[in-house]
DNA sequence: GTGCAGAAATTGGTTGGACCATTGAACCAC
DNA sequence: GTGGTTCAATGGTCCAACCAATTTCTGCAC
């Protein structure tokens, strides 16, 4: 049995008209993310709308990080806005815990595992020079001050994720990154935290410059595996329990 | 440096104030999913502020699927909802076309895969029941039906999912399928769309059911490939472009 | 002219009240 | 029962005002 397509008939939809007319003004404009928005009050009375619905359409575009408001200064863009653009909001439940962290942990697996491999089979030579730059930084970064540095640590991993040829592997784990961020900034009382980690980030250069799609996977695949050591050792230390 | 953990206060942050009693009251009546929640009116009495706060609280929820508001009738749990909720909005730019399509499938590649390995791991002998009972209906599908059905096909795949013991792979990869549902359900004028996938699920199973992790995901690696070369072949037919 | 404190304007946040549009249940005629 | 009507409940929109944070302007002291 083949389904219709009849999409119910909106005979209300403001919020989604506003959103929609707003990203057509972004994009006519060329507005930049940093950038001002008109306020809310000249959007109502250009869009012939109340305040209340392009409050209501704002709160959206706020919800899904795309603006930032500030009061009494405006409302500025946060991310770059198009007209097709999809959205996907995910709700991570109870992951403040341990529990939660080790969940992000495997899907940043299986993302690293494939960005690699994908950087294995597209990165060109730009790419790698400045994914073997970034390398560099962060070596030298451990040599000095004698341990990972998760600033330097986290541009390798990006240069990787941009070099992939697909933006959602960058999009997908900053976000899951800022979400934990006081996590991998307290190493949860584990001393040399991501000390394991290291070598595997010249290992998985070695396979991406040789464009070896399958060795890439497999070594960052081990880069992960000593993290998630290093993380099961932390909740060992701190007995890191469900409760606040 | 460490970073003090010190958050502002805030003076005016009444809408994050509402849902945070809201998501208590959730809790403590336990609803659930489909359950209907107090009518803005009563909440905006209840928590002694306006109706519009009400309103805008719920119009982040509703941005969020944590809910859905239907006139004239109420508004609706939509998902399960807790104090500890992480949220994790993603937009993709230029969802809508090929490239688009390609991308959330590279993502699904990474996911599929990585399930399935730990599936291989944890999968215990009722989650093995359930998913060889999955993949004999859809088997079943494709013998009277000859060729793939998207819904019991799709079924085997959640199967996966939930016995990899980490929801968000589900939540992921769920996401991504409503927003590309019309493209599932209409195989892009391929006629034996998916057809070449179908030997992998059982293959995928033996693995799963052996507990051998890698080679479930070579095997799900096999799955993808297949259908990253069916929808090639469609783009070729259609000329699948950027343009609407 | 410079620097700075205070006033004024700007802008997002909140309120209360009103009315519209849709839904669903109760009711009624047939 | 069937099919329409009425009516209360509920989300959607609008308006006008005020509050709170920020920015800008103004004018005075130096």
């Amino acid at each position: 049995m083949t389904e219709f397509s009849l999409p119910p008939i909106q005979t209300t939809a403001r919020d989604d008209a506003v959103l929609k007319a707003l990203a057509g003004f972004v994009m006519q404009e060329k507005l930049e993310p940093g950038e001002k928005l008109p306020t809310e009050r000249i959007l109502a009375e250009r869009l012939k709308v109340s305040r209340n619905t392009v409050r209501e359409a704002l709160t959206r575009w706020e919800g899904l990080g795309l603006v930032e408001r500030r009061q009494g200064s405006g409302t500025y863009l946060k991310a770059a806005v198009s007209l097709d653009m999809l959205h996907m909001p995910l709700t991570l439940a109870g992951g403040n815990d341990f529990t939660g962290l080790m969940r992000t942990l495997e899907i940043r697996r299986a993302l690293e595992a494939e960005a690699a491999a994908l950087c294995a089979v597209r990165a060109d030579k730009e790419d790698l020079a400045e994914i073997e730059r970034k390398l560099d930084i962060m070596e030298e970064a451990f040599r000095t001050r004698a341990g990972m540095s998760s600033e330097e640590d986290w541009e390798f991993h990006q240069a990787v994720y941009r070099a992939s040829g697909n933006p959602l592997f960058e999009q997908i784990i900053s976000a899951m990154h800022e979400l934990f961020h006081r996590f991998w900034e307290h190493p949860l009382g584990v001393r040399d935290f991501g000390h394991a980690s290291f070598p595997y980030h010249r290992t998985i250069f070695n396979c991406i410059a040789a464009h070896d799609p399958e060795g890439a996977r497999a070594e960052a695949l081990k880069l992960i595996a000593t993290v998630e050591n290093d993380l099961k050792r932390g909740a060992a230390n701190l007995k890191l329990s469900d409760r606040k």
